[in-house]
DNA sequence: TCTCGTTTCGAGACTGAGAATCAATTTCAA
DNA sequence: TTGAAATTGATTCTCAGTCTCGAAACGAGA
């Protein structure tokens, strides 16, 4: 499963290093190792990493980080707002990275897994135009297009050129 | 959590059992009173219920149904097109039904879980064209508003009034 | 630098939703 | 009525994620 995003900027993961070592200090939380470990690993990827991608990766850095670090990490960065936690078809948790990012929504291939972003001002506005209308107070969405991405298509449609 | 949903006409169990029969047959699959009693169950009930929710009521007329035939005979329904799997957030899958409606999203509140369905003709067409400018084929997908209803706002800015 | 109260760690037990297994039972066409 | 095939309920298993607990690490103050 290869999945694409927009790189993120070299110095996207020292600024959420920093964002964190603050936050963590404003509630007395503690500075660790295997947290510096992990948000370094989790930055240093594009994408939308699962849980456990994550553990893999920061298993190669360090064998002994234990899975329920990297989730008691990963719930931290996103309550700090660095990282937000997406849950698409298929069970896990995925995490983007939440940097100075504005919302976007997805789409989804289900053939390669590949997950595209896009953002649509027209679509949030219908959306909350559908809410007045119900008279709801929306707090937060969800939109994601499942299907076919191009380059799945088209294997599917030339199946002797595969593998 | 109470849940609202266009309430189903009286004949709609009737007619769900016939397809369901009519579906069965016509792949070797064999009519049995418990899936009977399930499905009469499900369908004399309105909104979107978990499997929970739905053995509870099943074992209130035999309590001998056990969870595992209403996990199955549910997703018979679903292959039969007579319900449709909607999984919000929480963690459990919800059916609702599915004779003869088509394609809606939803809005769900946040405090009293109620669940309310929209369809938006224009916002599919921005989805069909955000899909089309990114070469995707759409199967399915996605779209869910999580906020407060009216009624729930009310009592949060009215909180002596409540219990 | 040392101390000591807190926090965090890793391992493994636990949870909850749902799927798989299996012996016993039921269905239904012949 | 018979018997192969499907189904049932109980139980076990899986999977993602959380909780627990004793040990280790952090860091503010002495």
């Amino acid at each position: 499963m290869k999945r694409t995003a927009a790189p993120r900027k070299p110095s996207t993961a020292a600024a959420a290093r920093e964002r964190l070592a603050s936050w963590i200090a404003a509630r007395g939380l503690k500075a660790t190792r295997q947290r510096d470990l992990i948000v370094d690993t989790f930055f240093s990827q594009t994408g939308h990493l699962s849980v456990d991608e994550l553990v893999e990766k920061a298993k190669q850095r360090d064998p002994s980080i234990g899975a329920a670090t990297v989730y008691r990490t990963m719930k931290i960065l996103a309550d700090a707002g660095l990282a937000s936690a997406r849950h698409f078809e298929g069970g896990q948790t995925r995490y983007e990275a939440a940097l100075d990012r504005h919302h976007h929504d997805h789409l989804i291939c289900t053939s390669c897994g590949n997950i595209v972003e896009f953002e649509n001002e027209r679509i949030e506005e219908l959306q909350d135009r559908v809410a007045e209308e119900h008279d709801f107070t929306v707090t937060h969405h969800k939109l994601e297009l499942y299907g076919l991405c191009s380059a799945c298509k088209q294997q599917q449609s030339h199946p002797n050129r595969q593998r």
